[in-house]
DNA sequence: CCCCTTGCCATAGTTAGACTACGCAAGTTC
DNA sequence: GAACTTGCGTAGTCTAACTATGGCAAGGGG
């Protein structure tokens, strides 16, 4: 029912983001820390997060191997490619120009 | 396949806004208007927006009356309900509010 | 007069993607 | 050994924006 909190779409911009930041990371990593840095305001459900990865796994923005995290759980590192980064641009500018223009309208007088 | 310009959920705050500054408009020059303030950067394309009208029509955000256009042409007029001002306050502080963290996340260091 | 463009509304069908709800496994804690 | 946490994954649902199409009326150009 309710329309809540991602906008569809900005989950890309938001995955690639965190890879960038932080180089490499597994799932649970980028979401929590999209959910640490955004102040709880986005919650990335699992749900959510891993069909993305796998869409992004197949666009080859990223890719991924299997490893043992530090509490020596296996898990899943995904990291940029270069395309990754070009579209994590392609994605920056999209947003910005798109969130201005929604602005100017939702700010006219 | 491109995700383009408008994202999903935001058509209804760009209407609700848009009759909120002018009163009472058709279609059209809703359409027009959002067009024209964002700097083209927005299309309203006429399949999303009627269904969105609709939807409107449904939720009681608005309400239509057919009328004559100043060239002569029929054309279904919508207005505010006061359901539509309530609305159109909860999602322009939704939109600071989820826009806000993602500007966090993309922005951060 | 007929056609063409523009204005204006409408719907059927497709698609992307975020969601809920669930399942699985391995480690840790009590 | 029960419960909790970490971690990955999928099946199915739903919203809503899109493409494509159609229709109709008014006005202008040939």
């Amino acid at each position: 029912m309710q329309r809540d909190e991602i906008p569809p779409g900005t989950l890309y911009l938001l995955i690639l983001k965190t890879l960038a930041r932080s180089g490499e990371m597994h799932g649970y990593e980028i979401a929590n820390s999209i959910q640490r840095i955004s102040e709880d305001v986005l919650q990335v459900e699992e749900g959510s997060l891993y069909p993305a990865l796998q869409r992004m796994l197949i666009k080859g923005w990223v890719t991924a191997k299997w490893g043992t995290t530090a509490g020596n759980r296996r898990a899943r590192y995904y990291q940029l490619t270069a395309a990754g980064r070009k579209q994590l641009s392609i994605e920056m500018s999209q947003f910005e120009r798109v969130i201005g223009a929604i602005t100017r309208v939702i700010e006219a007088v």
